[in-house]
Parts: C-alpha cells; structure tokens; sequence
RNA sequence: GCGGGCGUGGCGGAAUUGGUAGACGCAGCGGACUCAAAAUCCGCCGUCGAAAGACAUGUCGGUUCGAGUCCGACCGCCCGCACCA
C-alpha cells in the first residue's frame, strides 16, 4: 500500500530553533506536579500486588554524597518501573539517626546531638527531593523520634520475655577512643570499625541479644535466598562458621594438681586424629588456668601475657606459639596407661568451643609449631591416598587434609571419613561415671550480640536496676524511657551516667529507689527492624501484624555490599525474634538483595610524589595533548600529578557534591550518568567527561522531541506495519522488550545502551517529520515510537520524560502512565542474516527468511559466492545449520 | 592460610549464556555549518596489511564443526574471613 502524503497543519519552521531544555526550572516543576498529585504515596488497601522496594536508609551526617545518588537512583528506577508495570510499590525513606557522630560533633561544636541530627535530615531531605525520587515522604521516620524508639523498646520487652535478651559478664571490645563497647562484627583487623583505634578487652556486664538460638536457621534459610548475591550468601555462612566434631573429655590423673577439677573438655573437629595427640592445651581465660594462676605466679603471669597480647593482624601473624606447662597430667581416652601435659598457650581462644583443644601436630600446622618448640612427639596418623606407609612423615608442614589412617591401631587403613565415625562411636559409648567419654557437637563461630554501648545518643534499654528486685523491665505503660535532653559533652564516657536525676527513678514492683539502665542500644538495632516500621509507622504498636505480612518481605534491597555481615545479618535475625513475639509472620526481612558498587574518582596531588598534598578536581583543569592527560591548578597554573582512581573521600579530595551536579545539570543527568557505562554491582568513575556525555543525551531527546512535537500531534499513536515506517516500530518494540528485561534484571547500563541506539535510529525521522510533510501514518508510526522511548527512559530521568511527554501533548504523567506493551509481530525479525563459516572461519553472510527450513539454508548458503570461492572447488564433509544463529560448512 | 570473584580496544564496558568479538558511551581523528568559537550534524576509530587476508578476549594446553564463554595448569589483580581446633 502506498501511503498518500497528508497535508501538515502544525508545520511551523520557527519551531526549528528550539531553546535548550532546563532542568534548573523544569525539575522543581514536575516535582512539585507529583507532590500535589501525592502519586508515590502508597495506600495499604490498595488490591493490587505489591512490591517493596527500598534502599538502605541514610545516616544523617550532612549532606548526601554520590553514593547516595547511586544507590537512590538504582531503586528509583525500579520503584518507577514497577509502578508502571502495576504493582502497588512501597518506596519508603527515614533516617538510621542515633550514633556516634552526633556525640562528636556536641563534644566538638557545643551543639545537642538532636539539634545536629534533626537539620541535618532537614539539608538532606531537602537534597533528595531536589533528586525527584518516587519516595513515599509520608511514611519518612528518624530512628532517633521517639515514636520509633518507643516502639524499640516495646520490642527490647517483648524478647526479654520470650528469653531473646540476657545480661551477662562478659569479656568485651572496648573501643578506646569511641569509649564504647563493640560487637565481634564491628571489630576489624582489631580495631574499632569507627574510630579505627585498637580495641582493648575488658569485663563489663552487657545486654545481649540471643542470635545463636537461630545460628542453624540462619545458616540454612540462607539456602532459600536465591535472590541475594552469592558472595553475600557465602559471607554470611562463612559468618556463621558451622563445624561438626565432638566433645572429648580427658581424665586427669590423680597423681597432678587438679585444683578441684576431675576432666578437661576439649572440642574437636577431627577426632579421627586422636592417636596423633601429644599435648593438651587451654586458653589464658579457660576457668582452669584462672585457678592455677592463684597458686602458680608463673602462669599468672603467663596468661596475663596472652591477654595483652595485639589482636591485630600485623600481631597475630607474626606471633610465635608459645605455652606453658601447668603440671597437670591427662589420660588420653582411648589407652589410660598414655599420660599427655596440659600447657596454657597463646593460641587457645576462649570463646571457640570449650577453649581447650587437644594437639595433634602432624595434622595442624599451629599444633606442629607448638610442639617443635617444646620438643613435644610428632606423630604422623593421616597420609594422603596415594602416599607410602614406609616414607610418609611431617616435617616443618602439618599435613591437614583427608586421607589414610597410620600409626593409630585399629584404625590403621580407614578413611579419615571412617575413622571419625568410629571414634566419634567409641567415645558416646564408654562412659566415664555417668557421663559418656565423648560426644557429637556442632559448634558454631557464630556468638550473641551485644548490643550495649556507653552512650547517650541511642536507643534507651527499657529496664530499671532495683537493689532489691534485681533486674526490672519498665512496665509498657511506662514506656517510652525518653532521652533526657539536659546533657554535656564535655568529659568522656556516657553523659546519662552524669545526669543527676534522670537514672533515679523507683522500682517499679516494690517502689523503692532504684536506678534506670544507662546503656543504650547498638544502633544497628534500630536498622533492623525499620523496613518493618515503614508498612505501618502511624501505628501504637511496632508494627500492624496484618499489613506488615502483607509487605514483607522486601522485593527489593539495594545497598552497599559493607553491610553484608552486619546489617543483614541482624535484620534477618531481628525478624526471626519478631516472629518468635508475634509482630511478623515472615522469616526473612528480604526477599532480593543487591549490593551496589562504589562511585569513585580519579585522584591528584600537588607537589612531590606521594607526600604531595591532595587537590579537589574543582581546583584543577585537565588538558589533553597527543595523547596524554596532564592536570593543572585553576589558581596558578602548577601542573598536578593525576593519581589512582579511589573511592570518593573526604581525606583524598576526590569528592564531588551532588549539590554542584545537579545545579549546574540537573538531577536526571546525574541520575542518567550514575546507571550508564558500568554495572550497578561494578564501581563507576565519576568523571567529568562523562557526566557531559549524560547531560548531552538529555539535551538531545529534548531536543529532537521539541522539534517533531508539532508535526506529532493531533494524531493517534500506532505501530507501522509495513512500508517505510516499519523499521522505525521495530525498533521501538525491539528496544521496549529488551529494555524491559534489562530493567527487571538491574542491567541499566545496557537498558541505557539500548535507549541511546534508539535515539541514534530516531533521530533521523525526527528530524525528517519536523522539516518535511510526511504521511499520517509514517507520524504515528514515529508518535508510537517516541512515546515508547520516553516511557522507557522515564524511570531514569522522570523529570525530562515528563516535559517530553506533556510537549507531545499528554495531560496524564508518565508517572500515572502504565508501561507500554511490546507488539510481538514487530519484535520478530521476518529475515535474519547467519554467519556462514567455512571450518569455523566466517566467510559470508546468509539473509533469509526467518523460517526457511534446513534444506532451503544449505542449498541457499552453497549458492553463495563468497561460499564457493572460499570452499575452491573442495567438497564439503558436513554443514552444521543452527537455525536462525549460524552456518558452519566442514570440509 | 581458607573462601570467593575477575582478567576483552586508549578508557568504562557489550556479546541473546557454546554461534558474526568489540554493541553503547567516553576519549581521539577527519569533515560540514560559522567571520570565529560553542553547540549541533556526518564520517573514521583492535593490531598488522595496498588489498586479499592474517592475527587478536592474561599465558599455555584440551574438549568441540565452532571457545571470550566449558575443562586443566600457570601468571596477575581484587574482595571477604582469619590462631575457629
């Protein structure tokens, strides 16, 4: 059919030089459209499905930084584009407020950690809106409101009950410089994951949390979590640290100082090895060396020696084994007339197993180490499959790995697998008194988490300290335990414990006077539970049961990968122990993870070498010449040097303020750059250069979208499906499928790659329909194509999409549009063109028809000429046809 | 030490998961428009070669009609955990 050309009535030739799009005047506009319109305020009664979509939540520091903009643009886009495919999203924001810095920040600038907190929400919040997420602003809550931590220490009662929370005495980090105590997790390389000091061990009763009720739970569930990275997974499972072995029990002889004590328990993972052992050793803490050490000055003083000993890494790998022998003398459990010594040594940790072990040095390099040093006997009892019985032995390295059993009796000739089992037998069964002689025991790394810190700027802990009661919770009535606002910085240490009335308060069951608990809670705490908060923050309770099942879990988490031990792990045990008192049903607080990569940025120094002081990329100009980057100073001119690339920080200089971007371009420049070129898992260069390449695409698709707007309207848009305008709809659907598919897999650099081809094929019709009368048909061909194109990019840079948008004349955001449905008819490809091969190496092309059977292919490819000329006369052995893919023809 | 990941142009990265390696972007080069610049538009852009073609995905080998993709060994980076018995 031949498409008579229609007369244009919007033509207009003035149109053509078209104004630059604004983003500085059109952003605020369009944001403040979908704030009227309340369009990402979401309804719990809506009927529709649900997606809960959620990025980690800020620390209210002061500004938000790119990596911010990173993680809030990826869950933008998915927020966005869920709600066109019609569900009905959950897109929250709030604020993880309680925390250190607010303290340092009182001690440093005389301002009350609340005050400093809550502007600074207000600067950031202000900074996100000017990003025009799709957040829902009414569910936004600080954890430090006293709505929300009321609620916490509601849930702090609960658990209490329910036997999840307990006070000990307990060896803890204690943070020097924070002055606080901290968890396992938060200690790193033996420093403090704050302050970075060296963490010092100290006794000090501590509430904990009882996490290792559900260690195996944890460990399998995360079998279920098929949307979570791997690597997080194995993270966490590593974290968790599940080992089978067994308890053993090891008689002391009656002819030693036993001190009371009639056995030494040691955990093991290889009982096969048992006829290799040669020492027994406890740790410094063991309750058996502490008893020694009041009549022995020697391991006193020992096991004072171990305690002070660095942790550090720098420490530990340099630290030799060293022991010291207590006297006591043990019977090995398979042979009473075999006496092994018993040494404290510096190698034994407490707090894994029973902080005892039994020293097999062939098998373990540490043991091996050990007993050189002390001229200990090793004994060789596994030699790996294909070894020699006759010359197999140890030296200077342990042989740790599975194999045969020599040297060990009746085990001689097992398997390592086999001797276990029969050892692991042998001890359940004998009895020592009424005990049996060994047991099966799984242990796990794995410990509680304490949760209490010495600080005023966090949670409150809901009980009260009654000389005569003993430990009382505070009546739920009572609650919430507010923040008394009247504190001062200005010595170190908890300021609530400086407060002169605050602890004071009566007991409640027997109304004497008692003291409130000063700890507050670790702040982690309260991120545990937040996106639980955000399905109901209006409601008394913590949550509303009903309407927190109906969203949880979380379809989709996005944050940084630092938070894969400690963060997600908590929350995922937090909603174990919220389950287990009835505010959730669900398990697992997140169905799909994403950890997103860092923004980083090149770095330049000024001056000599790796002295030379850090410059800001605002200070400099880059210049390029056959070549090669060369950076000088903007003020004088000095010439820099052009460093790594590292990840943005404030001590590198190397930090570019979200402020700056999106003033001089736009939000949806800076959120265009920060999805395109690499993978959202991958790090991406922030770099001048490409923010320009952003902020050119969304000049040109407003550009090309402002010229053929009036030759578009006052049409209806449809796809082509013959004629010149065909390709043009090919594309669009082509591109719309595929898009689609990038954005349910997080794959927006290619969805951006993809966006950019259709524009570039685009371009061309658009500018022809704006210079040129072109036919009904051909316009709504490309009206179709160019809706489609703005549709697709909306999720990415709403605010242009919309201008877009309204400039084709709809009256209905893109935000309120639902996501438009590819034509499959446009999508399949009616001729396709195969490689041909020739022995694997391409030599001609094959166009087609799509569905040409087997023979058709072959008859057509040896028809070929560049085939024939390739083959040269040869005949072919076979011809390997994959239909629609390739031709590959052996000779 | 244990565990995991990655290696593709000058750069970031694509490659329908075994089927045309280098999509798209950045940088660069050439051209058009302009008095000029900016902006914009068009073209070129892995290496060698005049071309035909050859060689190219860290290195070496293997499987296959066919390997960036699978297997083995090695080299090099990155990340996590780490005296966990």
């Amino acid at each position: 059919m031949k498409v008579s050309p229609t007369p244009l009535i919007f033509w207009n030739v003035k149109k053509m030089a078209t104004e630059r799009y604004n983003p500085r005047e059109a952003e605020p506009r369009w944001q403040e459209k979908w704030n009227a319109e309340k369009v990402f305020e979401t309804d719990n009664g809506d009927p529709r499905e649900k997606y809960y979509v959620l990025e980690m939540f800020p620390y209210p520091s002061g500004r938000i930084h790119m990596g911010h903009v990173r993680n809030y643009s990826l869950g933008d886009v998915v927020a966005r584009y869920k709600r066109a495919r019609g569900f009905n999203v959950l897109h929250p924001m709030g604020w993880d407020a309680f925390g250190m810095p607010a303290e340092n920040a009182a001690r440093d600038n005389k301002v009350h950690p609340k005050t400093w907190t809550y502007q600074n929400i207000e600067t950031m919040k202000k900074q996100l809106k000017a990003m025009g997420l799709s957040l829902d602003w009414s569910r936004e809550f600080a954890t430090c409101d006293v709505d929300y931590y009321h609620r916490q220490q509601m849930l702090f009662l609960d658990m209490m009950e329910k036997g999840l929370v307990y006070r000990k005495e307990s060896k803890v980090n204690w943070d020097p410089v924070d002055n606080t105590v901290l968890a396992n997790e938060q200690v790193i390389d033996g420093r403090g994951w704050r302050s970075g000091a060296l963490v010092e061990q100290r006794e000090l009763t501590q509430w904990f949390f009882k996490i290792t009720e559900f260690s195996q739970e944890l460990l399998d569930a995360l079998d279920t979590l098929e949307d979570w990275p791997e690597k997080v997974r194995l993270m966490q499972k590593n974290w968790i640290g599940r080992s089978e072995g067994m308890l053993i029990r090891w008689e002391i002889t009656p002819q030693t100082p036993a001190h009371g004590e009639s056995e030494v328990v040691v955990y093991t993972t290889r009982p096969d090895t048992l006829f290799g052992a040669s020492f027994l050793a406890i740790a410094a803490d063991h309750p058996l060396a502490k008893k020694i050490s009041e009549t022995n000055p020697a391991i006193d003083a020992f096991c004072e020696e171990c305690r002070h000993a660095g942790t550090s890494l720098a420490a530990l790998e340099t630290a030799e084994k060293k022991g010291m022998d207590t006297g006591i003398r043990v019977r090995h459990p398979l042979d009473s007339s075999w006496e092994l010594s018993v040494y404290v040594a510096n190698f034994v940790l407490m707090d894994y197993g029973t902080g005892a072990i039994f020293g097999c040095p062939a098998g373990d390099q540490r043991d091996l180490d050990f007993a050189r040093k002390y001229n200990l006997p090793v004994v060789p009892v596994v030699m790996p499959k294909d070894g020699d019985p006759d010359t197999f032995s140890v030296g200077d390295v342990a042989y740790d790995g599975d194999g045969v059993m020599i040297n060990s009796r009746f085990l001689n000739g097992k398997t390592t697998t086999e001797a276990f089992e029969i050892i692991a037998d042998k001890l359940s069964g004998t009895m020592i008194g009424n005990m049996p002689q060994g047991e099966r025991k799984v242990n796990f790394r794995l410990r509680d988490w304490g949760i209490s810190r010495q600080r005023y700027w966090g949670c409150p802990i809901p009980v009260i300290h009654c000389d005569s009661c003993g430990i009382v919770p505070v009546p739920k009535q009572d609650l919430p335990v507010k923040l008394p606002d009247d504190v001062t910085f200005d010595q170190p240490g908890n300021p609530l414990d400086r407060h002169p009335t605050w602890r004071h308060v009566a007991c409640p069951q027997c109304g004497q006077d008692a003291r409130r608990e000063t700890d507050t809670m670790d702040t982690f705490v309260d991120s545990s539970w937040y996106f639980t908060r955000f399905t109901a923050p209006w409601e008394e309770q913590p949550t509303n049961p009903a309407v927190a099942n109906r969203w949880l879990p979380v379809d989709q988490y996005i944050g940084g990968i630092e938070h894969a031990i400690l963060h997600l792990l908590y929350s995922r045990f937090y909603t174990r122990a919220m389950r287990e008192t009835g505010h959730v049903d669900v398990t697992e607080p997140f169905k799909g993870l994403f950890t997103q990569g860092m923004v980083v940025h090149e770095t330049y120094r000024r001056g000599s070498g790796q002295n030379g002081e850090w410059v800001s990329p605002a200070d400099i100009r880059i210049e390029e010449a056959d070549g090669k980057r060369r950076a000088f100073m903007l003020s004088d001119g000095d010439e820099v040097l052009i460093g790594s690339i590292e990840k943005m920080s404030k001590s590198k200089k190397n930090v570019i303020d979200p402020d700056d971007i999106i003033a001089s371009y736009g939000a949806d420049t800076a959120r265009f750059f920060v999805l395109s070129d690499s993978p959202p898992e991958r790090d991406v260069i922030w770099s001048e250069a490409g923010v320009e390449g952003a902020h050119r695409f969304t000049q040109r698709l407003y550009r090309l979208i402002a010229e053929a707007a009036e030759a578009l309207s006052g049409i209806v848009a449809a796809p082509a499906s013959e004629g010149e305008a065909l390709a043009i709809s090919q594309a669009a659907h082509r591109t719309l499928k595929a898009v689609s598919q990038d954005y349910d897999r997080l794959a927006f650099n290619k969805a951006v790659a993809r966006i950019y081809e259709l524009v570039n094929s685009l371009a061309a019709p658009l500018t022809k329909v704006a210079k040129e009368p072109c036919s009904e048909s051909y316009r709504a061909a490309l009206r179709n194509a160019a809706e489609i194109l703005i549709q697709i990019v909306a999720p990415m840079t709403p605010h242009l999409a919309e201008e877009c948008w309204a400039m084709l004349g709809h009256k209905e955001l893109v935000a309120h549009t639902p996501w438009p449905v590819h034509d499959d008819a446009l999508v399949q490809e009616n001729d396709v063109t195969m490689p041909v091969q020739v022995n694997g190496k391409k030599r001609a092309e094959l166009t087609i028809s799509r569905d040409a059977d087997q023979n058709a292919v072959i008859q057509a490819t040896l028809a070929l000429e560049d085939v024939q000329r390739a083959l040269n006369g040869q005949a072919h052995k076979k011809i390997i046809v994959v239909p629609q893919r390739i031709v590959n023809i052996v000779v």
